[in-house]
DNA sequence: ACCTGAACACCGTTCAAGT
DNA sequence: ACCTGAACACCGTTCAAGT
Protein backbone atom coordinates (compact mmCIF):
# COMPACT_ATOMS: atom_id res chain seq x y z
CA UNK A 1 0.00 0.00 0.00
CA UNK A 2 1.29 3.29 -0.68
CA UNK A 3 1.81 5.47 2.50
CA UNK A 4 0.11 8.86 1.78
CA UNK A 5 -2.89 8.76 4.04
CA UNK A 6 -0.87 9.83 6.87
CA UNK A 7 -0.67 13.50 6.08
CA UNK A 8 -2.24 16.30 8.10
CA UNK A 9 -4.76 18.49 5.95
CA UNK A 10 -3.21 21.89 6.94
CA UNK A 11 -0.01 20.98 6.24
CA UNK A 12 2.06 22.06 2.66
CA UNK A 13 2.68 19.20 0.42
CA UNK A 14 6.04 17.97 -0.74
CA UNK A 15 5.18 16.78 -3.85
CA UNK A 16 2.77 17.77 -5.75
CA UNK A 17 1.36 14.02 -7.15
CA UNK A 18 -1.26 12.81 -5.06
CA UNK A 19 -4.07 10.26 -6.02
CA UNK A 20 -6.98 12.65 -6.96
CA UNK A 21 -4.83 14.43 -9.73
CA UNK A 22 -3.33 11.47 -11.07
CA UNK A 23 -7.03 10.00 -11.43
CA UNK A 24 -8.19 13.21 -13.00
CA UNK A 25 -4.94 13.05 -15.43
CA UNK A 26 -5.81 9.72 -16.37
CA UNK A 27 -8.92 10.08 -17.32
CA UNK A 28 -8.15 12.71 -19.45
CA UNK A 29 -6.13 10.82 -21.34
CA UNK A 30 -8.58 8.25 -21.99
CA UNK A 31 -11.52 10.84 -22.90
CA UNK A 32 -8.68 12.52 -25.18
CA UNK A 33 -7.83 8.86 -26.91
CA UNK A 34 -9.16 5.62 -25.28
CA UNK A 35 -7.39 3.26 -23.10
CA UNK A 36 -4.88 2.41 -24.93
CA UNK A 37 -3.47 5.86 -24.86
CA UNK A 38 -3.32 5.68 -21.41
CA UNK A 39 0.36 4.04 -20.47
CA UNK A 40 2.65 5.17 -17.36
CA UNK A 41 4.51 6.83 -19.96
CA UNK A 42 1.90 8.93 -21.67
CA UNK A 43 0.54 9.93 -17.76
CA UNK A 44 3.84 10.47 -16.37
CA UNK A 45 4.86 13.03 -18.98
CA UNK A 46 0.88 14.92 -18.68
CA UNK A 47 1.62 15.22 -14.83
CA UNK A 48 5.36 16.56 -15.94
CA UNK A 49 6.87 14.22 -14.10
CA UNK A 50 9.14 10.96 -14.87
CA UNK A 51 7.55 7.40 -15.20
CA UNK A 52 9.08 5.78 -12.41
CA UNK A 53 8.00 8.63 -10.32
CA UNK A 54 4.21 7.73 -10.50
CA UNK A 55 5.90 4.38 -8.51
CA UNK A 56 5.81 6.40 -5.31
CA UNK A 57 1.97 6.85 -5.57
CA UNK A 58 0.36 4.02 -7.04
CA UNK A 59 1.61 -0.01 -6.61
CA UNK A 60 0.94 -0.71 -9.82
CA UNK A 61 -1.13 -0.07 -13.71
CA UNK A 62 -4.02 -2.08 -11.68
CA UNK A 63 -4.13 0.18 -8.64
CA UNK A 64 -4.77 2.66 -11.08
CA UNK A 65 -7.21 1.31 -12.79
CA UNK A 66 -8.90 0.31 -9.75
CA UNK A 67 -8.33 4.23 -8.84
CA UNK A 68 -10.11 5.18 -12.31
CA UNK A 69 -13.28 2.51 -11.42
CA UNK A 70 -13.57 4.19 -8.19
CA UNK A 71 -13.81 7.45 -10.05
CA UNK A 72 -15.93 6.44 -12.65
CA UNK A 73 -18.51 4.67 -10.66
CA UNK A 74 -19.58 7.90 -9.32
CA UNK A 75 -21.38 8.46 -12.75
CA UNK A 76 -24.22 5.88 -12.16
CA UNK A 77 -27.32 7.45 -10.89
CA UNK A 78 -28.70 5.38 -7.85
CA UNK A 79 -31.02 8.52 -7.08
CA UNK A 80 -34.40 7.05 -8.92
CA UNK A 81 -34.46 4.41 -5.35
CA UNK A 82 -35.11 7.36 -4.22
CA UNK A 83 -37.98 8.39 -5.98
CA UNK A 84 -39.28 5.34 -8.26
CA UNK A 85 -41.36 2.74 -7.85
CA UNK A 86 -38.95 -0.48 -7.35
CA UNK A 87 -39.02 -1.94 -10.93
CA UNK A 88 -38.72 1.62 -12.64
CA UNK A 89 -35.48 2.41 -9.94
CA UNK A 90 -33.97 -0.48 -11.32
CA UNK A 91 -34.80 0.25 -15.00
CA UNK A 92 -33.05 3.82 -14.62
CA UNK A 93 -30.22 2.70 -12.60
CA UNK A 94 -29.07 -0.30 -14.83
CA UNK A 95 -29.35 2.02 -17.90
CA UNK A 96 -26.96 4.51 -16.36
CA UNK A 97 -24.48 1.60 -15.06
CA UNK A 98 -24.51 0.44 -18.64
CA UNK A 99 -24.15 3.98 -20.14
CA UNK A 100 -21.37 5.19 -17.70
CA UNK A 101 -19.04 1.76 -18.45
CA UNK A 102 -19.70 1.61 -22.34
CA UNK A 103 -17.33 4.42 -22.28
CA UNK A 104 -15.07 2.38 -20.08
CA UNK A 105 -15.24 -1.03 -21.31
CA UNK A 106 -11.74 -2.20 -20.29
CA UNK A 107 -12.65 -1.30 -16.57
CA UNK A 108 -14.97 -4.24 -16.66
CA UNK A 109 -12.80 -6.86 -16.35
CA UNK A 110 -11.38 -4.33 -13.37
CA UNK A 111 -14.43 -4.28 -11.70
CA UNK A 112 -15.18 -8.10 -12.18
CA UNK A 113 -12.59 -9.07 -9.93
CA UNK A 114 -12.17 -6.24 -7.67
CA UNK A 115 -13.01 -6.82 -4.58
CA UNK A 116 -16.03 -4.68 -3.10
CA UNK A 117 -14.38 -3.67 0.20
CA UNK A 118 -12.10 -2.05 -1.79
CA UNK A 119 -14.12 -0.11 -3.51
CA UNK A 120 -16.32 2.27 -0.84
CA UNK A 121 -18.52 3.98 -3.45
CA UNK A 122 -19.23 0.76 -5.34
CA UNK A 123 -20.14 -0.72 -1.83
CA UNK A 124 -22.44 2.31 -1.15
CA UNK A 125 -24.35 1.66 -4.36
CA UNK A 126 -25.17 -2.55 -3.74
CA UNK A 127 -26.23 -1.24 -0.39
CA UNK A 128 -29.05 1.06 -1.84
CA UNK A 129 -30.03 -1.86 -4.47
CA UNK A 130 -30.00 -4.19 -1.81
CA UNK A 131 -32.06 -2.12 0.63
CA UNK A 132 -34.14 -1.48 -2.23
CA UNK A 133 -34.88 -5.15 -2.86
CA UNK A 134 -35.15 -6.11 0.93
CA UNK A 135 -37.90 -3.54 1.42
CA UNK A 136 -40.12 -4.56 -1.39
CA UNK A 137 -40.27 -8.15 -0.12
CA UNK A 138 -37.56 -10.09 -2.04
CA UNK A 139 -36.30 -13.23 -0.19
CA UNK A 140 -32.96 -12.26 1.37
CA UNK A 141 -31.18 -15.06 0.04
CA UNK A 142 -32.18 -13.88 -3.58
CA UNK A 143 -30.94 -10.42 -3.24
CA UNK A 144 -27.28 -11.17 -4.40
CA UNK A 145 -28.38 -13.08 -7.17
CA UNK A 146 -30.81 -10.46 -8.37
CA UNK A 147 -28.12 -8.06 -7.97
CA UNK A 148 -25.20 -10.06 -9.92
CA UNK A 149 -27.54 -11.12 -12.79
CA UNK A 150 -28.62 -7.69 -13.05
CA UNK A 151 -24.62 -6.40 -13.23
CA UNK A 152 -23.64 -9.47 -15.75
CA UNK A 153 -26.62 -8.40 -18.15
CA UNK A 154 -25.33 -4.71 -18.35
CA UNK A 155 -21.53 -5.48 -17.86
CA UNK A 156 -22.24 -7.49 -21.17
CA UNK A 157 -24.66 -5.12 -22.79
CA UNK A 158 -21.89 -2.45 -21.99
CA UNK A 159 -19.91 -4.55 -24.03
CA UNK A 160 -21.83 -5.14 -26.79
CA UNK A 161 -22.25 -1.18 -27.52
CA UNK A 162 -18.78 -1.44 -29.16
CA UNK A 163 -20.07 -3.77 -31.45
CA UNK A 164 -19.80 -2.04 -35.12
CA UNK A 165 -22.89 -1.93 -36.69
CA UNK A 166 -22.76 -3.91 -39.34
CA UNK A 167 -21.67 -7.15 -37.34
CA UNK A 168 -24.14 -9.20 -38.25
CA UNK A 169 -24.05 -9.31 -41.95
CA UNK A 170 -23.63 -12.70 -43.36
CA UNK A 171 -21.61 -11.84 -45.92
CA UNK A 172 -21.65 -14.87 -48.35
CA UNK A 173 -23.33 -17.24 -46.31
CA UNK A 174 -26.78 -16.23 -47.04
CA UNK A 175 -28.16 -18.94 -48.80
CA UNK A 176 -27.28 -21.42 -45.53
CA UNK A 177 -28.20 -18.77 -42.56
CA UNK A 178 -31.69 -18.11 -44.06
CA UNK A 179 -33.57 -17.57 -40.66
CA UNK A 180 -31.03 -15.85 -39.27
CA UNK A 181 -30.56 -13.30 -41.89
CA UNK A 182 -34.11 -12.70 -42.06
CA UNK A 183 -34.33 -12.02 -38.57
CA UNK A 184 -31.45 -9.39 -38.74
CA UNK A 185 -33.71 -7.59 -41.96
CA UNK A 186 -36.43 -7.72 -39.91
CA UNK A 187 -34.92 -6.41 -36.57
CA UNK A 188 -33.06 -3.68 -38.74
CA UNK A 189 -36.42 -2.49 -40.24
CA UNK A 190 -37.61 -1.10 -36.97
CA UNK A 191 -34.43 0.63 -37.12
CA UNK A 192 -33.88 0.99 -33.50
CA UNK A 193 -29.95 -0.17 -32.94
CA UNK A 194 -29.44 -3.62 -32.86
CA UNK A 195 -27.58 -3.14 -29.02
CA UNK A 196 -30.67 -0.80 -27.50
CA UNK A 197 -33.58 -3.15 -28.64
CA UNK A 198 -31.59 -6.10 -27.04
CA UNK A 199 -30.75 -4.64 -23.74
CA UNK A 200 -34.15 -2.64 -23.32
CA UNK A 201 -36.02 -6.26 -24.10
CA UNK A 202 -33.27 -8.27 -21.45
CA UNK A 203 -33.78 -5.80 -18.93
CA UNK A 204 -37.40 -5.77 -18.74
CA UNK A 205 -37.26 -9.34 -18.75
CA UNK A 206 -34.86 -9.53 -16.11
CA UNK A 207 -36.84 -7.24 -13.82
CA UNK A 208 -40.04 -8.45 -14.20
CA UNK A 209 -39.13 -12.26 -13.52
CA UNK A 210 -36.58 -11.19 -10.80
CA UNK A 211 -38.14 -8.41 -8.96
CA UNK A 212 -41.42 -8.45 -6.67
CA UNK B 1 -4.91 -11.86 -46.27
CA UNK B 2 -2.90 -14.76 -45.75
CA UNK B 3 -2.44 -16.85 -48.61
CA UNK B 4 -2.38 -20.19 -47.82
CA UNK B 5 -5.55 -21.32 -49.48
CA UNK B 6 -3.99 -22.51 -52.69
CA UNK B 7 -2.40 -25.32 -51.20
CA UNK B 8 -3.61 -28.49 -53.35
CA UNK B 9 -4.75 -31.60 -50.62
CA UNK B 10 -2.13 -34.27 -52.07
CA UNK B 11 0.75 -31.77 -52.68
CA UNK B 12 3.53 -31.81 -50.00
CA UNK B 13 3.80 -28.73 -47.78
CA UNK B 14 6.40 -26.98 -48.10
CA UNK B 15 5.89 -24.98 -45.03
CA UNK B 16 5.37 -27.43 -41.46
CA UNK B 17 3.31 -24.33 -40.16
CA UNK B 18 -0.60 -24.07 -41.15
CA UNK B 19 -3.70 -22.56 -39.69
CA UNK B 20 -4.92 -25.75 -37.57
CA UNK B 21 -1.45 -26.37 -36.15
CA UNK B 22 -0.47 -22.63 -34.91
CA UNK B 23 -4.23 -22.64 -33.04
CA UNK B 24 -3.44 -25.82 -31.84
CA UNK B 25 -0.40 -25.13 -29.92
CA UNK B 26 -1.87 -21.67 -29.06
CA UNK B 27 -4.65 -23.20 -27.47
CA UNK B 28 -1.72 -25.72 -25.59
CA UNK B 29 -0.14 -22.67 -24.23
CA UNK B 30 -3.66 -20.98 -23.27
CA UNK B 31 -4.11 -24.18 -20.97
CA UNK B 32 -0.95 -24.64 -19.88
CA UNK B 33 -0.39 -20.85 -18.57
CA UNK B 34 -3.30 -18.38 -19.56
CA UNK B 35 -3.92 -16.12 -22.14
CA UNK B 36 -0.96 -14.27 -20.31
CA UNK B 37 1.32 -16.79 -21.56
CA UNK B 38 0.42 -16.79 -25.03
CA UNK B 39 2.81 -14.47 -26.79
CA UNK B 40 4.01 -14.39 -30.19
CA UNK B 41 7.53 -15.16 -28.89
CA UNK B 42 6.24 -17.91 -26.64
CA UNK B 43 4.04 -19.65 -29.31
CA UNK B 44 6.97 -19.45 -31.78
CA UNK B 45 9.16 -21.26 -29.98
CA UNK B 46 6.59 -23.99 -29.12
CA UNK B 47 6.04 -24.26 -32.84
CA UNK B 48 9.98 -24.29 -33.26
CA UNK B 49 10.08 -21.39 -35.62
CA UNK B 50 11.49 -17.99 -35.38
CA UNK B 51 8.46 -15.36 -34.17
CA UNK B 52 8.90 -13.22 -37.43
CA UNK B 53 7.95 -16.75 -39.10
CA UNK B 54 4.72 -16.69 -37.45
CA UNK B 55 3.96 -13.63 -39.64
CA UNK B 56 4.08 -15.63 -42.63
CA UNK B 57 0.88 -16.78 -41.93
CA UNK B 58 -1.36 -15.03 -39.47
CA UNK B 59 -1.85 -11.12 -39.83
CA UNK B 60 -1.37 -10.20 -36.37
CA UNK B 61 -2.30 -11.63 -32.89
CA UNK B 62 -5.93 -10.57 -33.06
CA UNK B 63 -6.01 -12.57 -36.04
CA UNK B 64 -4.25 -15.34 -33.59
CA UNK B 65 -7.11 -14.68 -31.04
CA UNK B 66 -10.05 -14.56 -34.00
CA UNK B 67 -8.35 -18.61 -34.95
CA UNK B 68 -8.61 -19.72 -31.34
CA UNK B 69 -12.11 -18.23 -30.55
CA UNK B 70 -13.46 -19.96 -34.20
CA UNK B 71 -11.88 -23.31 -32.56
CA UNK B 72 -12.88 -22.97 -28.85
CA UNK B 73 -16.85 -22.21 -30.40
CA UNK B 74 -17.20 -25.81 -31.36
CA UNK B 75 -17.35 -26.95 -27.63
CA UNK B 76 -21.06 -24.84 -27.41
CA UNK B 77 -23.44 -27.65 -27.53
CA UNK B 78 -25.98 -26.10 -29.64
CA UNK B 79 -27.63 -30.24 -30.55
CA UNK B 80 -30.29 -29.59 -27.63
CA UNK B 81 -32.43 -27.63 -30.42
CA UNK B 82 -32.71 -31.08 -32.04
CA UNK B 83 -34.00 -32.92 -29.01
CA UNK B 84 -35.78 -30.53 -26.35
CA UNK B 85 -38.40 -28.15 -26.43
CA UNK B 86 -37.49 -24.63 -27.06
CA UNK B 87 -37.25 -23.26 -23.23
CA UNK B 88 -35.12 -26.69 -22.05
CA UNK B 89 -33.15 -26.28 -25.13
CA UNK B 90 -32.47 -22.43 -24.49
CA UNK B 91 -31.04 -22.98 -21.38
CA UNK B 92 -28.97 -25.97 -22.07
CA UNK B 93 -27.00 -23.92 -24.74
CA UNK B 94 -26.79 -20.72 -22.63
CA UNK B 95 -25.11 -23.23 -19.73
CA UNK B 96 -22.80 -24.74 -21.83
CA UNK B 97 -22.05 -21.21 -23.92
CA UNK B 98 -21.08 -19.88 -20.45
CA UNK B 99 -19.24 -22.76 -19.03
CA UNK B 100 -16.94 -22.59 -22.45
CA UNK B 101 -15.99 -19.19 -22.08
CA UNK B 102 -15.38 -19.13 -18.47
CA UNK B 103 -12.16 -20.96 -19.89
CA UNK B 104 -11.76 -18.04 -22.44
CA UNK B 105 -12.28 -15.32 -20.94
CA UNK B 106 -9.73 -12.97 -23.06
CA UNK B 107 -11.93 -14.20 -25.68
CA UNK B 108 -14.63 -12.51 -24.89
CA UNK B 109 -13.53 -9.03 -26.12
CA UNK B 110 -12.80 -10.56 -29.79
CA UNK B 111 -16.43 -12.47 -30.01
CA UNK B 112 -17.89 -8.62 -29.15
CA UNK B 113 -16.58 -6.78 -32.05
CA UNK B 114 -15.79 -9.85 -34.90
CA UNK B 115 -17.92 -9.82 -38.01
CA UNK B 116 -19.88 -12.84 -37.60
CA UNK B 117 -19.34 -13.14 -41.36
CA UNK B 118 -15.40 -14.30 -40.34
CA UNK B 119 -16.50 -16.79 -38.02
CA UNK B 120 -18.73 -19.79 -39.97
CA UNK B 121 -18.94 -21.89 -37.12
CA UNK B 122 -20.34 -18.68 -35.24
CA UNK B 123 -22.60 -17.80 -37.98
CA UNK B 124 -24.30 -21.09 -37.95
CA UNK B 125 -25.05 -21.65 -34.69
CA UNK B 126 -27.09 -18.08 -34.95
CA UNK B 127 -29.06 -19.58 -37.56
CA UNK B 128 -29.72 -22.45 -35.27
CA UNK B 129 -31.05 -20.64 -32.65
CA UNK B 130 -32.77 -17.94 -34.94
CA UNK B 131 -34.53 -21.17 -36.37
CA UNK B 132 -35.81 -22.44 -33.19
CA UNK B 133 -36.96 -18.91 -32.31
CA UNK B 134 -39.17 -17.93 -35.35
CA UNK B 135 -40.32 -21.57 -35.25
CA UNK B 136 -41.34 -21.45 -31.94
CA UNK B 137 -43.48 -18.52 -33.14
CA UNK B 138 -41.44 -15.11 -31.61
CA UNK B 139 -42.30 -12.06 -33.87
CA UNK B 140 -39.36 -11.82 -36.41
CA UNK B 141 -37.97 -8.77 -35.55
CA UNK B 142 -37.65 -9.86 -31.72
CA UNK B 143 -35.43 -13.01 -33.04
CA UNK B 144 -31.94 -11.18 -33.02
CA UNK B 145 -32.63 -8.89 -30.05
CA UNK B 146 -33.66 -11.84 -28.06
CA UNK B 147 -30.46 -13.36 -29.19
CA UNK B 148 -28.08 -10.93 -28.12
CA UNK B 149 -29.58 -10.08 -25.19
CA UNK B 150 -28.99 -13.61 -23.71
CA UNK B 151 -25.89 -13.42 -24.80
CA UNK B 152 -24.57 -10.76 -23.00
CA UNK B 153 -25.98 -12.29 -20.04
CA UNK B 154 -23.83 -15.34 -20.83
CA UNK B 155 -20.45 -12.61 -21.64
CA UNK B 156 -21.12 -10.89 -18.38
CA UNK B 157 -21.85 -14.32 -16.50
CA UNK B 158 -18.81 -16.15 -17.89
CA UNK B 159 -16.55 -13.01 -16.57
CA UNK B 160 -18.64 -13.30 -13.28
CA UNK B 161 -16.86 -16.72 -12.67
CA UNK B 162 -13.74 -15.56 -12.20
CA UNK B 163 -14.45 -13.16 -9.24
CA UNK B 164 -12.87 -14.31 -5.98
CA UNK B 165 -14.71 -15.98 -4.08
CA UNK B 166 -14.79 -13.85 -1.24
CA UNK B 167 -15.26 -10.59 -3.69
CA UNK B 168 -18.10 -9.52 -1.46
CA UNK B 169 -16.69 -9.05 1.82
CA UNK B 170 -17.53 -6.05 3.30
CA UNK B 171 -14.49 -5.39 5.13
CA UNK B 172 -14.56 -2.53 7.86
CA UNK B 173 -17.73 -0.91 6.23
CA UNK B 174 -20.39 -3.49 8.04
CA UNK B 175 -22.32 -1.01 9.90
CA UNK B 176 -23.09 1.30 6.37
CA UNK B 177 -23.93 -1.96 4.40
CA UNK B 178 -25.98 -4.04 6.76
CA UNK B 179 -29.07 -5.30 4.08
CA UNK B 180 -26.27 -6.06 1.62
CA UNK B 181 -24.13 -7.84 4.29
CA UNK B 182 -26.90 -10.03 5.80
CA UNK B 183 -28.11 -10.76 1.67
CA UNK B 184 -24.55 -12.28 1.47
CA UNK B 185 -24.50 -13.88 4.63
CA UNK B 186 -28.22 -15.36 3.64
CA UNK B 187 -26.64 -16.41 -0.13
CA UNK B 188 -23.76 -17.90 1.45
CA UNK B 189 -26.05 -20.16 3.68
CA UNK B 190 -27.73 -21.50 0.35
CA UNK B 191 -23.86 -23.31 -0.07
CA UNK B 192 -24.82 -22.60 -3.86
CA UNK B 193 -21.73 -20.71 -5.54
CA UNK B 194 -23.23 -16.82 -6.06
CA UNK B 195 -21.99 -16.86 -9.54
CA UNK B 196 -23.60 -20.29 -10.13
CA UNK B 197 -27.07 -18.87 -8.12
CA UNK B 198 -27.01 -15.82 -10.50
CA UNK B 199 -26.88 -17.09 -13.56
CA UNK B 200 -29.80 -19.91 -12.95
CA UNK B 201 -32.05 -17.34 -11.59
CA UNK B 202 -30.84 -14.62 -14.91
CA UNK B 203 -31.24 -17.24 -17.52
CA UNK B 204 -34.83 -18.13 -15.96
CA UNK B 205 -35.92 -14.57 -16.01
CA UNK B 206 -34.90 -14.00 -19.77
CA UNK B 207 -36.22 -16.87 -21.22
CA UNK B 208 -39.11 -16.95 -19.83
CA UNK B 209 -39.73 -12.78 -20.42
CA UNK B 210 -38.40 -13.19 -23.83
CA UNK B 211 -39.73 -16.87 -25.37
CA UNK B 212 -43.20 -18.01 -26.47
C1' DA C 1 7.29 -19.41 -50.54
C1' DC C 2 9.00 -19.35 -46.29
C1' DC C 3 12.64 -18.88 -42.94
C1' DT C 4 16.25 -16.31 -39.79
C1' DG C 5 18.32 -12.58 -37.23
C1' DA C 6 18.44 -8.00 -36.21
C1' DA C 7 16.04 -4.13 -35.29
C1' DC C 8 12.17 -0.90 -33.97
C1' DA C 9 9.05 1.22 -31.07
C1' DC C 10 7.08 0.53 -27.49
C1' DC C 11 5.35 -1.60 -22.59
C1' DG C 12 5.32 -1.90 -16.99
C1' DT C 13 8.45 -1.86 -13.33
C1' DT C 14 12.78 -1.59 -10.36
C1' DC C 15 16.54 0.60 -8.26
C1' DA C 16 20.69 3.26 -7.14
C1' DA C 17 21.69 7.83 -6.67
C1' DG C 18 20.52 12.30 -5.66
C1' DT C 19 17.80 16.43 -2.92
C1' DA D 1 9.75 11.79 1.23
C1' DC D 2 10.03 12.08 -3.33
C1' DC D 3 12.41 12.70 -7.62
C1' DT D 4 15.57 11.40 -11.87
C1' DG D 5 17.95 8.49 -15.15
C1' DA D 6 19.37 4.20 -16.39
C1' DA D 7 18.30 -0.32 -16.77
C1' DC D 8 15.57 -4.75 -17.06
C1' DA D 9 12.66 -7.99 -18.99
C1' DC D 10 9.58 -8.18 -21.79
C1' DC D 11 5.87 -7.07 -25.81
C1' DG D 12 4.05 -7.14 -31.11
C1' DT D 13 5.74 -6.29 -35.53
C1' DT D 14 8.78 -5.20 -39.69
C1' DC D 15 12.25 -6.07 -42.91
C1' DA D 16 16.52 -7.19 -45.38
C1' DA D 17 18.87 -11.14 -46.36
C1' DG D 18 19.08 -15.76 -47.19
C1' DT D 19 17.31 -20.76 -49.22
Amino acid sequence: MVENSHRKAGRPRTSVLDRERITQHALELVTASGYEGLTMQRLAKSLGVSPSALYNHVDSKQDLLQWIQESVMTQVDSSSFDTLPLREALGHWATSYRDTFSNHIPLIPVIAVLPVADSPRTLRMYERVARALTEAGLAQEQVVPTIVALESFIFGSAMDTSAPHDIFDAGAHHEETQNFTEAIEAQRRTEVPTSDASFQRGLRALIEGMVP
